[in-house]
DNA sequence: TAGATTGTTAATCGATTAACAATC
DNA sequence: TAGATTGTTAATCGATTAACAATC
């Protein structure tokens, strides 16, 4: 089985857990016990950890600091990984000051907008023009952007992403945009996930 | 096969997109096309079509106002629908006054925080305290809640949620939650995600 | 009618879960 | 050793894609 999105994204979490039970003296885990913790199967845990070839000990369960030690390798944790947010608007400009980031080693080293009133190079998080992308982009290094801009130029604004060497993007605005090469997208759209629940809690009605 | 959640995503997109056709004068639709502007196979729009007991016209395609119509029906984008914010710091005030909501007919109606410097109770989007939560939902009759605070008090929120009658959340904290009977819940977790992404470069960079 | 498109059934693909041999 | 847990293979489940009969 390849490597998935949806098994990252577990690793991701079993990490975060993981790091909290040693804030708490932990030392050892096995698969149940993670598992539950995390309402996954234990048979789950063990095929994620085999698919990233992590080891544990039979009988013995899992050292958790081996087990971080593991994911911060396989996440490149160990380097700063620096990320643009093109949009300083509402979502752009939360994103920005988000202080979830540091946690996991991202940083986010510059905002773009073409707002003259909302740039300032000199903030904590600097707000450049957008005509400045490619520019810092290229000194920064950036691999990741964040996409945060009005529907309507969500392509076009992915299209200078991509133009100026951004390798993957997080789309927030509600719309599909159509893969560029050299560039990948995920997107994310709250209307969208909103709407979802709605009809899951309306169809939950209707049967109870 | 049952309807999931990503077949009812996918028809949110249909619909979106089929509104902006449909802006442009456009009346009627083949499945192809419409599988070509998002980027899926023409059999998915037809399955997803038929998941949803949505019917067009052999040879003819599909009329996109009865689409517009049925979908909006599935949806019940008739009426508005309430939803209340707990949490009102960065991202919460973000998504409170975000804009793209009353055009699918999302309406926040409440939000909710501890912090008595960020309550007002006669802004556009009301801000009350957490301790009024269980009365605003009742009186509006909110059904979908976003939270919105920090890690640490992700779980205890999300209980006085259930609580207070909301039947399902959209949470933004990075951490899973231990489910409620009652009060299903959708995690968004924005530095998994832009993990998650930088993995997935990597992984290219790797290969090519 | 001939050609083209829908709607549905069957085939494929991929991810999750179950089972169990290996082993500490 | 006996018991328990990992790691992996096989079985199951679910979603997507392909194929094609129905039909306009």
């Amino acid at each position: 089985m390849k490597v998935n999105k949806k098994a990252v994204q577990r690793l991701f979490h079993y990490k975060n857990l993981l790091l909290r039970l040693q804030e708490d003296g932990v030392t050892r885990i096995y698969s149940d016990t993670l598992a539950e913790r995390l309402g996954v199967t234990s048979s789950q845990v063990r095929k994620d950890f085999s698919l990233f070839n992590i080891k544990g000990n039979k009988k013995a369960g899992y050292v958790i600091g081996e087990l971080v030690d593991r994911m911060d390798e396989i996440f490149r944790n160990d380097v700063p990984r620096r990320v643009v947010i093109v949009g300083y608007g509402r979502i752009g400009s939360a994103l920005a000051n988000y202080n979830g980031f540091h946690k996991q080693n991202i940083e986010v080293c510059a905002a773009f907008d073409i707002d003259p009133a909302k740039i300032a190079p000199h903030g904590a998080v600097p707000v450049y023009h957008l005509n400045d992308l490619k520019t810092v982009v290229g000194d920064t290094g950036a691999q990741i952007g964040i996409l945060a801009v009005p529907e309507r130029v969500a392509q076009e604004s992915y299209r200078l992403m991509a133009d100026a060497g951004i390798a993957g993007v997080l789309n927030f605005a509600p719309i599909i945009l159509s893969p560029i090469a050299g560039c990948m997208v995920t997107s994310y759209c709250v209307e969208g996930e909103l709407n979802s629940l709605m009809f899951a809690v309306d169809q939950q009605g209707e049967q109870g």
